[in-house]
DNA sequence: ATACATGCAAACAATTTGCATATTA
DNA sequence: TAATATGCAAATTGTTTGCATGTAT
């Protein structure tokens, strides 16, 4: 999904076009990665100063129901980011800026026996750490203490 | 880590004996499973009709920093169980009653070389279901309805 | 007696809801 | 104009905190 099919959805399903709408629909299709209530607003907050809460989190949740956004819940927060239905995958998720990576690996696949008697109705595994443009951007906050460190390297 | 050890390590770390502490550790001996704040309430409503969330959560947290309980964070809720030192697995979680069944199959060990360039910091691995009691439980619940439409097999 | 534990009330954060108003089709 | 979207304020839920009091050592 991205943000021309979900438009075409809306529109299709009778849900009329709004800029924030779409705003919050560019901000998923510019990131390709999950996003929080809170991401959306602070990156919506030059374009619209005072846009609520109340309408994000209808709009997300309105976007979850249609498919349009899926959801996982890190640390307490309910994330969101453009549903792939194509096939099933999972992710590695950045913990610093939230852009995830598809893996095609599925434990399950593996797993078909594990006990007769469990019900399984569902699966979650996911893969947290960060990606190679955060790790360059820690590296870099760490370099000034990193330096006086390497300057004495032995006691 | 049990109810036994937990006991010892607190009296060690300096930590006073309460009769609703130990009550709290009780729970997670019997159960076997996670349990969240809620759940624990509602378990000690009798014997402590008057107990606040407050003393809940502390000792919730105070146990997780003293790795007595693991948590995991489950539809928004934080849950907690006895830690599992021992080795590193994954569980089966039953969505009805809560209890976890350990599976020894960890998805990383496949995944030597997923993405070089992601640094992975850490995972998650939840298979969710129904246990074998509370499949029971729920088809009773269902019997009702099931021999009405039983007695009228098809059209 | 002293340190730690608890209850109370209040604060918090994330999320949701009712209702009046504003906006799109 | 008719239906949908938004803002406001207030409610809800899960969780945390400050402070006074209570209790185990």
């Amino acid at each position: 999904m991205n943000k021309q099919e979900a438009m075409v959805l809306l529109k299709n399903k009778g849900y009329k076009h709004t800029d924030k709408r779409e705003d919050i629909l560019n901000l998923f299709d510019r990131k390709g990665g999950y996003l929080s209530a809170k991401d959306i607003q602070i990156a919506l907050k030059d374009d619209y100063p005072g846009i609520s809460f109340d309408t994000i989190y209808r709009n997300l949740s309105l976007f979850q129901d249609l498919m349009i956004l899926e959801e996982t819940e890190l640390d307490g927060e309910k994330m969101y980011q453009f549903h792939c239905k194509e096939h099933h995958h999972h992710h590695l998720i950045c913990l610093r800026c939230g852009k995830t990576r598809t893996i095609d690996v599925c434990p399950m696949q593996d797993l078909s026996q594990v006990d007769p008697d469990f019900q399984v109705t569902g699966h979650k595994f996911e893969i947290y750490g960060y990606c190679k443009e955060c790790r360059k951007k820690i590296e870099n906050e760490k370099k000034p203490l990193q330096d006086s460190i390497t300057v004495s390297p032995s006691t």
